[in-house]
RNA sequence: GGGCUCGUAGCUCAGUUGGUUAGAGCGCGUCCCUGAUAAGGACGAGGUCACAAGUUCGACUCUUGUCGGGCCCA
């Protein structure tokens, strides 16, 4: 007996029965506890930020990295998943300022930096309960007990072992980053706050010219080496006239602090000649019009050329303060060469031929293009400081002591006006007006424009490990593909050096302290190696914190303001003090240190060997605008940290600078250590020799492959060659998988959720429901079924609670509908399914006990009530072709589920095991209906013992029962990771668990009907089945599909000559396109018969009556043949008598076609014959072939018909009663005597159909349910009533 | 402004290495079933596959450009 289904199922409700079976037996737990020692499968969770409450987008990433882990699971696999937080950062500053109802740095400080920073972990933790909610009623599975805190400081000293480490690879370096600088309240601000403040402005917009000083043009500077990339020949000039760059600038105060010139290569220049001043002038050729109409000068072109002719060429700057310093100065290039420091025309990818003069004015410290053009130019130099970053401007916005004395000490802007008015006064002013622009303003003070401003900023040498990244990626299995050299490769490409610290209070503090005497630096890997260095101090700050406040975490002692206390002796300058920087660092960098900082690698007990048994991942998921952030910060860490040529790379930093000094002492017979301890003697730390050894390291020379011509390359010669690759084992070295450290395998980028209009969605706009709506209106399972199966999972989706209801309707409703279904008759017929030996769960037992354990369940079972399946079960091959044809697509389904899952594609899969309940619902039960529903022969207690072998008829119907029942709970499997709720309660129902919870938790207590000790307690405690390639029969599948695709044609036809499926016809004639599957349709003939309600089906051969054929070739296969005949052969067979060809083509298997240039042949697999339903008859064609049906009505027919119009009516009127469905009632009918005539003659068709033994041809008696109207055009009047 | 991505039925979306009748669901219309029943099913109408060139014997599919949406960055 299977519990009986409620009335009204619901799904939220039975969802949270399941939420709290899983609970009160820890399932979760359970499931990885029955794969201890199983291969792992890698899952990272990427640390959410509990700040904000939960939303749809959420919910989304959530069921992708439930349905992965659950699979894998299920598939064997040991998947921890520990839960994570982000907890640091920006947002979460501005959140509690807002809180506070404060926003500048000067605010933050007077408040108190060690309040401020309690304030946030409060509200890093505000949502986390509506965080874990959702969590655990999506059914999403992670140990969030466990979960790694970003704030922690285990973790926090994980991230300064990483930064310690690249610090002392010489990968961490101090320099400029460009950002919107508010310049009065002496901060940065984000990109979103920038956002906020665009307004429409005027702006001075002024024309200057540059004056060349290049050789050959002017007076010639030899003592200015040439670039000889200037390897063109300029015109000729008259001597003692002026040649300018036309440049253009909304900014004239950034002038002051000009760097450069830049030109695009490709871009076309004209040298012009201006009559007004009698100059020549460069301007891009573009714009030469343009500049003529706004100056209303008269610019005669002299000569063109490309803007790469003109790159290197020398000119004046517009202000002196910085040419006493600069003007002949030269550096060495890596190349080759000297060239200038300033002043010099360099090529640039951003011109804009839109405005300006197509000449660009670079100051590196006002913009970020402009400040990656000056780092481009120093990487081109030996030294890379070799150029200086001129910047004439104080950090609060006002000119500082490098400015001409004019200006300094005064707000930039304030002084466009008075340096226009010099530049004019210079002769350098060529035009001057306004323009309206957009320009960011400070969101929180309306009248302080922002400026772009380099600030110094620590960075993570990246851009040197573009290629190691570029390697990395080309690993990993990303889904969407394109993401691979799409946005992540490009991003890649086009990798900058990483900005890492942040001038702000709530972040992992940059761990280095700096020596106050003489400015050298240490990074520190924990908080016990600083407490171990000699002299520390100011520990006092956080012990009296903590005895003044006991409930403050202690893991906020590594954390301002705290640790900014904390210093120790310099080692550099006795006496004086080691100071830690001000800084934290960007949280993207905490989140990408999860895979080891995490489990707190590499200084908590333990941690090194738990690291290594978990990286790489094998499937992380987050959604698309992770790329920059998540995504690169695993794969760029862990690549700094582990990657092979990335310790490569830094043993030739190391290596490149002090060659020759470290080879010399190689040959002098120097260990190893002494040479890494050499390499950066100033600081004389074992540490740094060990760190030395750390990168040499991996390069055993197994490891090392190809990079070992890269190593002769470049080794300064053999012995440090030898020195190098020696292999050198280091205990505590994280492992690497494959050649390349790449954290995750596969990741799947996700789409974002838009609202239900389409659009973002917006809180204010609330175009969306809340997860918890949804939950309660639908559940969890419509949600996840919705993002599984609506659309690939990187497309955006739309959260529309009309699609998830559909989404719901189309999958778990009608899966429900079939479950149900089986519930209610397997109940009545008191079905008892069959326990395999493969159900049973594995025991150290072998094979044979286990089959023992079956037959012992077997036999417990066959107490009189059961006894009915212990000896009605028989193997799939026995059963009938209907049971073999569902059980195969079950077993193709669960092949090609697996299959996709596998490639991590779930959209695929969802959509195979919609097809399937398709299958099942509308095809075998449908089919099926009336084996479930026929009676059981009854036999004596005797007959049954005496012969133990069913009836044909029970036999074929227990079939049926054990067919369905095997699919369902089968499907209750493959549906698990999917729909992990409803898989539960099918599970439990099919296995008979459900309701008996007590017994589960007490061992041995085994239920009379059920072996539960022999069965997991729950579906995701289940293998995921395995296909059984023998139960799959592809012709049959093929045939079924045929089938299903003419009876769809058969009804096509019979609509389109208006004939309703209850008018019996007598004739349906089938004409395939192909003959392979013909026999075994004309088998099905009484099938297809049935479900058309025609009397006889006939398949024609020569169908000539009712269709033209058409012979057209097969394009895939003649368009290779034939190339660009193909046209021709396609024509010459339209020209061909197709019954002919068809003809031909049957009894040779060949056919001959006259083309132009002579005849060609064709095979029949080059063929393909089409047919078309001649005009006339009711037909319906498709891929398959035509169906026609006799339209003609016989008497007979008629009244057939008549008769199913009769009892469609009482059936009416029974729904009209509402009667239960064995409820017997007396006919009452009044009509012609036609009418009564075919009553009569089908009586006894009406009483079994409509539960009426008695028919009186009388008026219905009062009380009866009456319907009055016209059946087939004949006026009755129908009534019925309980019998 | 740049990069990536998408544009297919009224709506929401599929469409597998290019192959000649482009699919599904919802909605709409017609009908069926009435023993899964506050369900279920069948059939139909509805498309210049955003637009324009190009490559090809052949383009929804590949290339380029234009227009429009989204994301990231300026």
């Amino acid at each position: 007996m299977f519990d009986p289904l409620p009335a009204q199922f619901s799904f939220p409700e039975a969802e949270k029965r399941i939420l709290e079976f899983w609970e009160q037996h820890n399932i979760f737990q359970k499931s990885l506890d029955g794969r201890r020692g199983a291969p792992r499968f890698v899952f990272y969770e990427g640390p959410p930020t509990a700040n904000g409450l939960p939303h749809p987008g959420h919910c989304l990433t959530r069921s992708i990295k439930d349905l992965f882990p659950r699979y894998q699971t299920m598939c064997g696999k040991l998947v921890e998943r520990k839960a994570g937080w982000d907890t640091h950062g920006l947002p979460v500053e501005v959140e509690v300022c807002k809180e506070l109802g404060i926003h500048t740095k000067q605010e933050i400080e007077a408040y108190g930096v060690e309040k401020f920073v309690r304030k946030c972990i409060e509200s890093v933790f505000r949502y986390t309960r509506e965080w874990e909610q959702m969590t655990r009623r999506l059914g999403f599975w992670v140990n969030l007990e466990e979960a790694y805190v970003t704030f922690h400081q285990s973790y926090v000293e994980s991230v300064w072992w990483s930064l310690k480490t690249l610090f002392d690879r010489g990968l961490l370096y101090q320099g400029h980053k460009v950002v919107w600088w508010w310049a009065q309240g002496g901060t940065a601000l984000s990109a979103g706050e920038v956002g906020e403040g665009y307004r429409t402005v005027r702006d001075p917009s002024v024309y200057v010219r540059f004056p060349l000083v290049a050789a050959g043009l002017c007076t010639g500077r030899a003592d200015v080496a040439a670039d000889p990339r200037v390897g063109r020949s300029l015109p000729e000039i008259p001597p003692g006239k002026r040649v300018s760059l036309l440049v253009w600038t909304t900014t004239p105060w950034t002038l002051i602090s000009n760097h450069f010139a830049a030109v695009g290569p490709d871009v076309d220049y004209s040298l012009v000649h201006d009559a007004v001043a009698d100059e020549y002038l460069y301007i891009a050729s573009a714009l030469v019009i343009p500049t003529a109409e706004k100056s209303k000068h008269k610019l005669e072109t002299v000569a063109t050329c490309k803007g790469s002719d003109l790159v290197g060429l020398r000119y004046t700057p517009p202000f002196h303060c910085y040419a006493t310093t600069l003007a002949n100065q030269t550096a060495k290039l890596k190349d080759g060469g000297e060239r200038a420091l300033a002043w010099r025309i360099v090529p640039a990818d951003f011109i804009d031929l839109e405005t300006g003069t197509g000449i660009v004015h670079i100051a590196p410290a006002y913009g970020e293009v402009d400040f990656n053009l000056l780092q481009d130019e120093r990487q081109r130099f030996v030294g890379f400081d070799a150029i200086p970053l001129l910047n004439a401007v104080n950090p609060d916005g006002n000119f500082s002591d490098e400015a001409p004395p004019a200006y300094r000490g005064r707000w930039v802007k304030d002084c466009d006006k008075e340096i226009m008015r010099e530049l004019k006064d210079r002769g350098l002013l060529y035009h001057q007006e306004t323009i309206e622009h957009e320009y960011p303003f400070c969101p929180r003070a309306e009248d302080d424009p922002l400026i772009q401003y380099a600030r110094k900023s620590w960075f993570v040498r990246t851009s040197q490990f573009k290629d190691e990244f570029l390697k990395n990626n080309g690993q990993v299995n990303w889904r969407p593909e394109h993401i691979q050299e799409g946005r992540f490769g490009d991003f890649l490409r086009n990798n900058v050096d990483w900005a890492l610290s942040r001038e702000r209070y709530w972040g992992t503090p940059l761990p280095i302290w700096v020596c106050e005497q003489t400015g050298k630096m240490e990074a520190i890997g924990s908080y016990a190696e600083l407490l171990a260095k000699p002299g520390v101090q100011g520990l006092d700050v956080w012990e009296q914190a903590k005895k003044a406040d006991p409930a403050l975490p202690d893991h906020l002692k590594v954390h301002k303001p705290y640790i900014d206390a904390v210093t120790y002796a310099s080692p550099y300058a006795s006496g004086y003090f080691m100071r830690r920087v001000p800084e934290v660092i960007d949280c993207w960098w905490d989140a990408g240190s999860m895979p080891f900082a995490q489990w707190g690698f590499p200084h908590v007990p333990e941690s090194v060997g738990t690291f290594a048994e978990r990286f790489p991942a094998d499937f992380i998921s987050e959604a698309i605008d992770q790329t920059r952030g998540w995504f690169y910060g695993l794969l760029s860490i862990s690549t700094l940290l582990f990657g092979d040529t990335g310790a490569l790379t830094t043993a030739w930093n190391a290596i490149e600078n002090r060659g020759a000094e470290l080879e010399a002492k190689f040959v002098a017979g120097k260990s190893l250590e002494e040479i890494a301890a050499s390499i950066q003697p100033e600081r004389p730390d074992p540490l740094r020799a060990n760190s030395f050894l750390l990168t040499l390291a991996p390069l055993g020379l197994e490891a090392i492959g190809r990079d070992v011509e890269k190593l002769r390359e470049r080794a300064q010669s053999a012995s440090m060659l030898k020195a190098i690759v020696s292999p050198q084992q280091t205990k505590g070295l994280p492992p690497r998988d494959g050649r390349y450290p790449i954290p995750y395998k596969a990741c799947i980028v996700l789409g974002h959720v838009m609202g239900e209009d389409g659009l973002k969605m917006s809180k204010r706009t609330k175009n969306y429901k809340e997860p918890s709506y949804i939950f309660d209106s639908y559940g969890a399972d419509a949600m996840r079924w919705f993002f599984f199966s609506a659309q690939p999972p990187w497309t955006s989706v739309r959260f529309q609670e009309a699609n998830i209801r559909d989404a719901q309707r189309e999958f778990l409703v009608r899966l429900y509908n079939v479950f149900s279904f089986f519930n209610i008759y397997a109940n009545i017929d008191r079905f008892q399914p069959r326990y395999e030996g493969t159900e049973l769960r594995p025991t150290e037992e072998g094979g044979r006990r286990r089959h023992e354990a079956g037959d012992e369940a077997q036999s417990r079972i066959q107490n009189p009530r059961s006894k009915i399946a212990a000896t009605s079960w028989r193997p799939v091959p026995q059963r009938s072709e209907l049971d073999r044809w569902i059980i195969g697509e079950l077993h193709r389904a669960i092949r090609d589920v697996r299959a996709a899952l596998d490639r991590f594609e779930n959209f695929p899969a969802a959509g195979r095991l919609k097809d399937f309940v398709d299958a099942l619902s509308n095809w075998y039960v449908r089919r099926s209906r009336e084996r479930f529903w026929r009676a059981t022969e009854r036999r004596s207690d005797a007959a049954a013992k005496a012969a133990p072998a069913w009836s044909a008829s029970d036999q074929d119907k227990w079939d049926a029962y054990n067919t369905l029942y095997e699919c369902l709970l089968t499907l209750s499997k493959l549906i698990a990771p999917f729909t992990p709720f409803f898989a539960e309660t099918m599970y439990q129902n099919l296995t008979g668990t459900q309701g008996r919870r007590d017994e589960w938790t007490k061992p041995g207590t085994l239920s009379p009907s059920v072996p539960l000790s022999l069965r997991p307690l729950s579906v995701h405690l289940c293998d995921y089945p395995q296909t059984d390639e023998s139960l799959i029969d592809e012709s049959l599948a093929q045939e079924m599909d045929l089938v299903r695709d003419i009876v769809s044609l058969g009804r096509a036809a019979r609509t389109a000559a208006k004939l309703k499926v209850r008018q019996p016809l007598a004739l349906a004639e089938i004409i395939l396109t192909r003959r392979e599957h013909a026999a075994w349709l004309e088998a099905h003939s009484a099938l297809i018969a049935e479900e058309l309600n025609i009397k006889r089906v006939e398949l024609t051969a020569e169908a000539e009556h009712y269709v033209t054929y058409q012979v057209k070739p097969d394009f895939k296969a003649i368009g290779p043949k034939f190339g660009k005949l193909a046209p021709q052969v396609a024509a010459a067979l339209a020209k061909l008598d197709a019954a002919a060809a068809r003809k031909t083509l049957t009894e040779t298997g060949r056919l001959a076609v006259e083309l132009a240039d002579g005849p060609v042949h064709l095979t029949a697999q080059e063929i393909e014959i089409r047919l078309e339903a001649k005009p006339g008859w009711s037909a319906a064609q498709g891929r398959g072939g035509v169906v026609v049906v006799k339209t003609e009505l016989s008497a007979e027919l008629r009244d057939e018909g008549l008769c199913r119009e009769l009892i469609h009516q009482v059936q009416a009127l029974r729904k009209a009663l509402n009667l239960p469905y064995e409820a017997r009632v007396t006919l009452y009918a009044q009509a012609d005597e036609q009418v009564l005539a075919v009553l009569r003659r089908f009586a006894s068709v009406v009483e079994s159909e409509c539960l009426a033994p008695t028919i009186k041809t009388e008026a219905p008696p009062a009380g009866a349910e009456v319907w009055t109207g016209k059946v087939e055009g004949h006026a009755a009047t129908l009534g019925i009533a309980r019998a």
